[in-house]
DNA sequence: TTGCTCCTCACGTCACGTGAGGTGGC
DNA sequence: TTGCTCCTCACGTCACGTGAGGTGGC
């Protein structure tokens, strides 16, 4: 790209002075928008009309764009672009990436739980016969077979979109 | 529809006389296939063109499709007809589907080994101090705060995609 | 006034579905 | 011969992106 102010295309984070900076706040107008994803002004709107996007606005009816929404743009400009995919099947696949989170976040609970009722049980195991402890298969073991990979609680579930073999899409002229 | 014969339309299963169908077999020759999904026969040399559907072959290259091809065809359709997608990103859902479907798995696989767990470690409870097993919160206590939703174990994951609210696309004259 | 915003309308391009046209074997 | 198969090519339609055109407020 060419003239962005420098900070663009970097997500949004704590800043150095420990202020917060709030993702979901409308902050940007809808040419900056557009600059920030890499898209024309109208796509915005045109997205906005199809419910892919929902900007902030502000009291005089200017749209108002979040780094949220910000990341949300380059996310559908990937999908389209990249691989190929129209807008019905960028409000799919966000539809999906939903759903994986939520059952991703549903393993971690699970795995959650049944690490506290090993630790239950183990502790009343303790109580029933304490020096016995140690002939039982220890918590590492049963809490490394409860799952292969581990569950990050943080990172979102973003679906890896294979790029085309075919032309890739125009760009903006 | 017109000439098929009797059977299609319907799910492949056990027959009555104890036979098994084999639903990866290929049986269906271009036509009758695309009859039964709904479409042009050019359609679904489109599709395989595209990487989107795989027929056998007979040893003189006629394509030879099978349930299974045509319950994936029938997919395809009810993406691109109903939901609008475009062929990337019936694709691409298709994949995550597939992602789903080994997510849904791990988690019954790990909601297996919790409850194994348990079983193994009431057990040791019990051989421990036997009487004392009425007091511990029972089993089924357990289970059921593993998770909301039992996981069936055979029940492939589908996504249901939305239906489109704008006009649905034309059928095949 | 300039440059932004808002909106609607219209057009060019591309993907996709399908028809046509020509071939070959049961 | 008829009706299927194979293939390639071409065209119509629709979705999408974007430009234009006209409005209004800082």
């Amino acid at each position: 790209m060419s003239n962005d102010s420098g900070n663009s295309g970097k997500t949004p984070r704590k800043r150095k002075d420990g202020g917060e900076l709030d993702e979901t706040r409308g902050v940007f107008m809808i040419s900056v928008a557009a600059e920030l994803a890499g898209m024309h002004p109208q796509t915005l709107r045109m997205y906005e009309a199809r419910g892919l996007i929902t900007p902030k606005r502000s009291p005089k009816q200017t749209r108002l764009y979040s780094q949220a929404d910000v990341e949300r743009l380059r996310r559908i400009q990937e999908m389209t672009t990249e691989a190929g995919l129209n807008l019905a099947g960028v409000e799919t696949v966000l539809d999906m990436e939903e759903q994986f989170e939520r059952m991703r976040a549903e393993m971690a609970q699970m795995r959650k739980r049944a690490e506290e009722m090993q630790r239950e049980m183990l502790e009343q195991l303790e109580q029933a016969r304490g020096s016995l402890r140690a002939e039982i298969v220890p918590y590492g073991a049963y809490n490394s077979e409860l799952g292969a990979r581990p569950v990050e609680a943080s990172e979102p579930v973003k679906i890896p979109i294979k790029r085309r073999t075919k032309s890739p899409k125009r760009k903006r002229g």
